[in-house]
DNA sequence: AATGAATGAGTCTTCATTCAT
DNA sequence: GATGAATGAAGACTCATTCAT
């Protein structure tokens, strides 16, 4: 508010996860695409063209949002995959955090599947970026368990994908067989099963 | 081509083929939303307002062009689930099939799941009901080899699901772990493992 | 409907008032901007093309309608002009006529103030005549009436315009203070007290 | 036309003013429906979409002018309302005063009556109110003349609107008998007479 | 003679972004 | 630093009219 007072860094740093904070609802809500800048200055309680202070452009609230979103998911996976847990328990428990992340930010994700193709290739590689952490780290558990003979040789990425992605379908399904976590239990028996030794 | 001539119901038909033809080329690049009409009808040949004698609507055209796709998948699935060879065969080739579709028209599918949203209801519902019928087919599989005792007693449609999805894994990686056909051979072979009996 | 025999001129002639009668009333619902061509050749039963063999214009389609309905209006009026009455007698039957018509016709009239603007001046011209002819009549019962010492000196002309036009408030307004007939009876009757002896 | 300074309601108000004074002359020129967007901007010397800050909407630029008008129009009949004068005085002043806002505005007062049809419902119904505002101005003078024992007894209502409408005749006539003031002389005097006692 | 396919110009409206204060 | 006014480019869709059969 003070003009002409230059934001510190950190002060700089705390707008942006103010504003993404509250756009990332408005996305949720109406897509990216149907967002506008005037809606999200107007949430946040400044000026339209404040905004691109903190954001250079639209797409960059939206990649903002969902690298924050995938580094928080991120680090709490790191959390559980270094437990002294066996692999097969850790990689559950990493798929119930997945799924609470996905439920929570549930449409936001699945706007970003949609409005991907149309943001610019740096972004689309920042992204990436994070998607390639979270899939390795599901991926080390996997080869953990390999090396220990948990698990059957399996390609571990490969595996990684099919198990993250497997929880899309219990996300996006209009046609549920039971609760959330009875699909989820299901899917990670079977995906477990299907690797183990 | 012919001017005062009516088009009969086949060149009707046929044109609405060709547009969506090079329409779902365009769409595969930019998306739906970044389409323009005037694109479209460039790339066919024709004038803006022409498309719209064959199509009342944009949206009419990305729901054409997905329920296009999916009966043609349909078809040939229930092809393979009246063959007499074990569930787990069948499952195979239908997969096999249900990649290639998904091959050939890359990010049209995934739309199918999720640009949906922002369609009408009624659009949205005319695709909801193919999805389903074609999960149906995959589902029965599962339960016919429940019932023979191949599988373990899973729920079925929640497994065909899984297994739907596991494709994706494949298809919208940017970062394979071999061909196609090895990542698919090995998360057919996990799912067919983690239900076996 | 027979292809390559030339229509005779009262086949024409006939067929333009086959096709104003039914575009007149689709003008009624939806005003003459809100009319497209396409639905006047489908009402009608005929090719959007052939309209413009009988009027080579959408106007002229408006401005024959209103000219075969302000026609027929005079040679009504002239019958009663004719008749061997007081002229203040003469006048209330006209405006009974009158009023008649505009009720028959209700909305098309009303359209037709406000796009006549639209309209090319020879267009707009056509129906200037056929207004005057009708003015004329009811000047020419009124300037009798002066001449007869049953009405005070006045401008015909304008006095004729004034009942005229009274009649349009009775037509138009939304707050009616009793039946079409009771507020037509008093406006007449204002009218000629006004111009009475 | 500064940039970043907040317009004052002041100026706000001013601005839709200043562009509704323009688009009344065009719309005078080329009607409602004939009128785009496009041809305001440029002739108010402003961006198309500028135009939108100001009115939400075209039909808001139709709806703003119409009622600017009539609620001067109002303001200035209200003033000689209340004057003490006798009634059939102060009628013959609010028509002189009506008059001469329906030479200035010429064709956007018939609209008033008219294109008003086609406007949404909520537009439409603040018009009429407005419309029914002055008739009762008028109403409530000729019913004091009525218990005045200045005027006989007719309906109030109807007589005012009788009035109003009458000086169409005068307006829109393209067949002039005399100067404005000479047919409104005449047309005030008939009405006067006729309903005096 | 009859017709419908074809179309380009035009409609209102939206919005990310810039820029002068 | 902060802001909102300004805008050009774009978008879906409509329609009177033409023209080739």
């Amino acid at each position: 508010m003070p003009k002409g007072i230059p934001l510190t860094p950190e002060e700089q740093s705390q707008r942006r996860f103010e504003i993404v904070g509250i756009a990332k609802n408005i996305f949720k809500e109406k897509g990216f695409q149907g967002t506008a800048m005037r809606e999200i200055a107007e949430a946040v309680g400044m000026g339209k063209s404040s905004l691109y202070e903190s954001f250079k452009t639209k797409d960059e609230i939206l990649v903002f949002a969902l690298e924050e979103e995938v580094l928080q998911l991120i680090e709490q996976s790191q959390g559980i995959a270094g437990l002294d847990l066996p692999p097969d328990i850790r990689l559950k428990q990493m798929m119930q955090i997945y799924l609470k992340f996905m439920q929570t930010n549930n449409t936001l994700f699945l706007w970003l599947s949609v409005e991907v193709h149309g943001l610019n290739a740096e972004s689309q590689k920042r992204l990436q970026e994070k998607r390639y952490a979270y899939q390795d780290i599901v991926r080390s558990i996997i080869e953990e368990g390999i090396s220990k003979s948990f698990f059957r040789k399996v390609n571990a990425l490969n595996a990684a994908r099919l198990l993250i992605n497997s929880m899309l379908s219990i996300l996006y399904t209009s046609r549920p067989t039971g609760s959330a976590e009875e699909m989820w239990d299901e899917a990670i028996e079977i995906f477990c099963n299907g690797i183990k030794m």
